[in-house]
RNA sequence: GGAUAGGUGGCAGAGCGGUCAUGCGUGGGACUGCAGAUCCCAUCUAAUAGGGUUCGACUCCCUACCUAUCCUCCA
């Protein structure tokens, strides 16, 4: 397999040791508003690609953190005149309910800063014992010149940072280069106690302190969103390789395009977003997983409503056959057909490229459904197993089934309806079907059988 | 100004130095009680501009122009 790494600029033989452990990192929100779908497109490509690795056969421990403490949390917690920690909870509590809505469950860990605090005062004690970082009126700072690797991760010339006219003067720093891990108080912000006082840790060592503690000074893959890689990414393999004395703090180093909308990016600040829970109501999880999926993940993908159309449409055929070739398959047992996942898995091996995969996908749909007719169950099942394999970590295709107890009522009402079918009493046929839909159930009739799913929205 | 990606048919978006991307859209047909889905045919004779290399370039090289992201909190 080849991924592009940041940290080298190219695509590069992902390599791993040899028991097949994967420790990966991806970074998390700051919980103070809920995400919108260009925090999807990064979170739903990790969860695909975690997925990926462990049906590879790579045991992936994948953590990702909480930033439970911020001045976006603060500010909003003003706002509302309410405590930073009620904010944070809701967001938090929020965030974990639309990931699970979006059938993100591969992460094995969400960390909130809050929990590792013990060891971000650590660190911080460690950097200004080595002499990496210094006290001043209003904290600590990280002394970037002291670090000659800083800027390498983003392309960054250290001496254009330094003249760079955007950075903010401070008077307390050395540098205008250097960054802060400790935030002294001011009236009326929440605060911890410290070797410096009163205050709150900065948000980069919030990171280095929760991957220093579940995946050690060295791991495999460290990811996020292509907006993190300056300052975040450098500031974190400065403080972590300042800690540790390594050479490496993360192998391969992963970013995600950004989503735009418009020409621009998808951002709070620019007021030009589309919230998860906003697409949710006219789409499925399994149409926005497509959508964000369909094109290279390193690269940026326009939103638009063409696209969720497209993707709802692709997710339609996946499902239709997908379900049409598992009531043909019956009870058959399940072989894999490793010809067609071997052709599929060709387009990951180079830069997990999740849309070339889908555009084979759909010509062997295309295939699949001239064929159908004439397949036996092997043959359906052959079939099918390549479809398993895909929806197993792309979670696009939506499955015809869900209690034992509502699948056996649903083909009461199937079987109802053959009949009056039969009897060519349309109206009560016609009346099934649209009762089903609007119940969530697809329902399409292929010559004497029917064939069905969950389609979650509810029907127009 | 610097860094990183790009500029392909109505749209999204690949690969490849000389042969169909794929999907959506559009037009027509088949099938069907109707929906839907599916299949067939067609549509689009695509490549930012200007040079160069070559028997031949969308694909390689150079130049110009343009776009987005980052250089400030941000997935």
């Amino acid at each position: 397999m080849k991924i592009y790494d940041t940290m080298q600029k190219k695509v590069v033989p992902f390599r791993l040791n040899k028991n097949r452990i994967v420790k990966m990192y991806v970074c998390g929100p700051t919980v103070y508003d809920s995400p919108h779908i260009g925090h999807a497109k990064t979170y739903i490509f990790f969860d695909a690609l975690a997925k990926y690795l462990r049906a590879q056969g790579f045991q992936v421990f994948y953590v990702q953190n909480i930033t439970d403490l911020d001045d976006k949390i603060i500010t909003k917690a003003a706002q509302e005149n309410l405590p930073t920690e009620i904010i944070s909870k809701r967001y938090l509590m929020d965030y974990l309910k639309i990931m699970k809505s979006l059938k993100i469950d591969s992460v094995n860990l969400y960390v909130p800063a809050t929990m590792e605090f013990r060891k971000i005062i650590s660190q911080i004690k460690t950097l200004v014992r080595k002499g990496y970082a210094y006290e001043t009126d209003d904290g600590v700072y990280f002394s970037v010149s002291r670090f000659p690797d800083y800027g390498k991760l983003s392309g960054q010339d250290l001496n254009s940072l330094r003249s760079g006219s955007r950075i903010d003067i401070n008077e307390n720093k050395r540098d205008p280069r250097d960054f802060v891990i400790w935030k002294k108080m001011k009236p009326g912000e929440p605060y911890w106690d410290s070797p410096w006082g009163k205050g709150r840790p900065g948000w980069h060592i919030e990171d280095t302190a929760i991957t220093d503690a579940f995946l050690g000074k060295t791991y495999d893959i460290h990811g996020g969103g292509s907006d993190l890689i300056f300052p975040h990414h450098e500031a974190e393999i400065a403080i972590e390789r300042s800690v540790s004395g390594r050479k490496i703090l993360s192998r391969y180093w992963i970013h995600t395009g950004m989503l735009n909308i418009e020409g621009e990016k998808m951002s709070k600040s620019l007021h030009n977003y589309v919230t998860i829970d906003e697409v949710l109501k006219d789409f499925t999880p399994e149409d926005l997983r497509y959508a964000l999926l369909n094109c290279q993940f390193n690269t940026q993908l326009s939103f638009s409503g063409e696209l969720m159309e497209e993707s709802r449409k692709n997710v339609n055929a996946l499902s239709s056959i997908y379900n049409k070739l598992k009531q043909k398959a019956g009870d058959e047992n399940m072989e894999s057909d490793y010809s067609i996942i071997n052709s599929l898995d060709s387009f990951l091996e180079y830069n997990i490229d999740f849309r070339g995969m889908f555009s084979k996908l759909m010509s062997y749909v295309s295939e699949w459904n001239k064929n159908l007719d004439a397949m036996d169950s092997r043959e359906a099942s052959l079939s099918l197993s390549a479809l398993k394999w895909v929806n197993e970590f792309t979670g696009v295709i939506r499955e015809g089934e869900n209690s034992a107890r509502s699948d056996d009522l649903i083909r009461l009402l199937l079987s109802a309806r053959k009949s009056l079918r039969t009897a060519k009493d349309f109206s009560s046929s016609d009346a099934i079907r649209s009762g089903l839909r609007k119940l969530g159930v697809h329902i399409e009739d292929q010559g004497s059988e029917t064939i069905w799913w969950y389609s979650d929205t509810e029907g127009e």
